[in-house]
DNA sequence: GTAGGGTTAG
């Protein structure tokens, strides 16, 4: 850069070329600009294609789109080069339209997209989550002949993904014969990005058999299925893993351990790793936070943000949601509104649907059921099924019909097919009495054909994750594990334990209803892992439904009488139950 | 005479 300080006006066009080149290197754009103006003023710039090429190329890089746009529409005769790289600026920075506004002036130049215009119009496709476009793309793609390149594969993959065509994607990634570790890698993504965290890891094993050297986004993509798997000796072995790959100072890795320890509810491995972290970047401490907040600790995820803003780190959106959900958990209602406030005012982030939804979480935990229902109405966005959700959740837990009623009826038009909504209002009425209401809701559910959706619990034991449903009887060790459970029971009985039936919604008698309880899957999860693990162990159940109210009751019990640390990671949180107390302090 | 696909936190 020390040239351009010369006061010599006159600089050769090869000493141009150079500066230019150097500023891209470095994403430069001012020194670019100063550059600009003197090829401007020396009338060389629409004369030397080469130059005009590494401005726009520039200025496209440095999300300087606006700088790019004019030059390019000056630039007299255009290669498929040059549109190439300003589609690349929009597909990167956005407005992702004009990418495409792009590609129908390209074909109307009569210019043909190669294997460099695809990816990008395809990652424009992912940002705007337009699956029409996608698909027009994609026969686009097959029309010139680019299905088999890894990099259009990979972005086509990529585009089916983030709209949600899982299947789609796979199609793709079977098509193509001579696969790179990307592709294989963007396959990964795509399972772990859509709720698919077993295929996930299915995948990544059929990889490594097929001798592909994982890479750095294929550890950090597997790590983070295997943490929402909740599979702790999964997620181990990948550690493990990780050290023989030499992956294991790498801080990407190391953060999605540290994510992966947290949700497995090892919080305090997930600590030392963060503290051993060589740069914290925000993701790092994000992951750290909201570890904790999930878990209850309300106080260390507080005072955890506090030492990242003394770190100078700025917080996002997502750093807030992991805030305000601990101040949730701990029930701090003047911290949560005094962060709620800063967050808007300090550091001027808009508060999201999930913002408010930890506010009225909060609201409702401290019985504010009115200010929590004020808020709703106050919301700039619309609240969705989170929010009503939340509110209806406390109300049930402080025994609100009315603003119960209300709540659900918002919950029916965003999900009229979820019966969990019905099933929490039900409660509410059973709590208060209300038979009649009650009958009429059931008549309602029974009109419209809302049916419960099946509970579901899965527990991880020597490597294999055994799944249970409500009442199952097909696992091989069903008989052992319904005479554990029987056998509990007893032990139940003796501490004084009165199964609370409430919770069973359909009209069965009461012998049965205790049966259903019983049977409920979370129980069965935890009675296999009592059965297949050593005095002890550590249990981890996940739940794809609330944990039922005499189910947290029998876990407690079974903690205490065990002597067993039991986690459960329902859908909405974590139970940790230890000596006969949840860490939820029973409000969930 | 150049550029590109996959990565974690909610």
């Amino acid at each position: 850069m020390l040239l351009l300080r010369l006061k010599s006006p006159i600089l050769s066009q090869n000493s141009y070329s150079f500066l230019l080149k150097s500023c891209i290197a470095r994403k430069a754009v001012e020194p670019g600009k100063q550059l600009h103006a003197r090829l401007f003023i020396n009338g060389i710039i629409f004369h030397d294609f080469n130059l005009a090429t590494k401005l726009v190329n520039l200025y496209s890089i440095c999300h300087s789109l606006t700088y790019a746009h004019n030059l390019f529409d000056k630039i007299p005769k255009r290669n498929l080069f040059l549109w190439n790289i300003l589609i690349r600026g929009y597909a990167w920075n956005g407005p992702y339209e004009s990418a495409f506004q792009l590609y129908h002036q390209l074909l109307d130049h009569g210019l043909d997209p190669d294997n460099f215009t695809f990816p990008f119009l395809l990652k424009a496709c992912s940002g705007l989550s337009a699956i029409n476009l996608g698909k027009a793309i994609h026969n686009r793609v097959i029309k010139t002949g680019w299905e088999m390149d890894v990099f259009v594969g990979a972005a086509l993959i990529d585009m089916y993904a983030k709209c949600g065509y899982v299947n789609e994607s796979r199609l793709v990634f079977d098509n193509i014969m001579n696969r790179d570790v990307v592709l294989w890698n963007s396959m990964l993504a795509t399972y772990a990005q859509n709720g698919h965290p077993e295929e996930c890891m299915k995948l990544c094993c059929e990889m490594v058999f097929q001798n592909f050297m994982p890479t750095e986004a294929t550890l950090v993509t597997a790590i983070s299925a295997s943490a929402d798997l909740g599979a702790i000796n999964q997620g181990r072995e990948l550690h493990g893993y990780s050290w023989k790959l030499g992956f294991v100072f790498n801080d990407k890795v190391k953060t999605g351990l540290v994510d992966m320890y947290a949700k497995s509810g090892n919080v305090k491995i997930a600590r030392v790793l963060f503290e051993e972290l060589r740069e914290k970047r925000l993701v790092s401490w994000n992951a750290m936070i909201t570890g904790y907040a999930m878990h209850g600790h309300a106080h260390e995820a507080l005072n955890l943000f506090k030492r990242m803003l003394e770190y100078s780190t700025q917080p996002d959106h997502i750093t807030f949601v992991g805030v305000l959900s601990a101040c949730n958990r701990g029930a701090l209602l003047d911290e949560g509104q005094m962060y709620f406030d800063s967050m808007i005012k300090d550091y001027c982030i808009e508060p999201s649907v999930q913002h408010f939804t930890c506010m009225i979480d909060l609201l409702g935990h401290c019985n504010r059921l009115n200010e929590a229902y004020r808020l709703i109405t106050e919301m700039k966005v619309t609240p969705d099924s989170g929010v009503w959700g939340a509110l209806l959740n406390s109300c049930k837990i402080h025994g609100n019909v009315e603003l119960g009623e209300l709540a659900l009826e918002r919950l029916i038009k965003l999900q009229p097919d979820d019966a969990g909504n019905y099933v929490i209002l039900s409660n509410i009425y059973a709590q208060a009495g209300k038979w009649e209401r009650l009958q009429n809701l059931r008549k309602v559910m029974i009109e419209r054909n809302i049916k419960k959706s099946i509970a579901c619990s899965w527990i991880e034991v020597k490597n294999k994750i055994h799944a249970f449903v409500c009442g199952d009887t097909s696992h091989p060790m069903s008989d052992e594990l319904y005479e554990e459970l029987e056998k509990m029971g007893e032990f139940m009985a003796e501490a004084g334990y009165i199964p609370n039936t409430s919770p069973v919604f359909f009209d069965v008698e009461d012998d049965e209803k205790m049966e259903m309880v019983n049977g409920h899957s979370e129980r069965l999860a935890i009675a296999f892992g009592l059965i297949s693990t050593p005095p002890g162990a550590k249990l981890l159940v996940t739940k794809n439904l609330r944990v039922c109210e005499d189910c947290h009751v029998v876990i407690k019990l079974i903690s205490k009488i065990k002597k067993r640390e039991i986690t459960v990671r329902d859908v909405n949180r974590y139970h940790h139950f230890k000596d006969g107390i949840c860490s939820c302090g029973d409000y969930w």
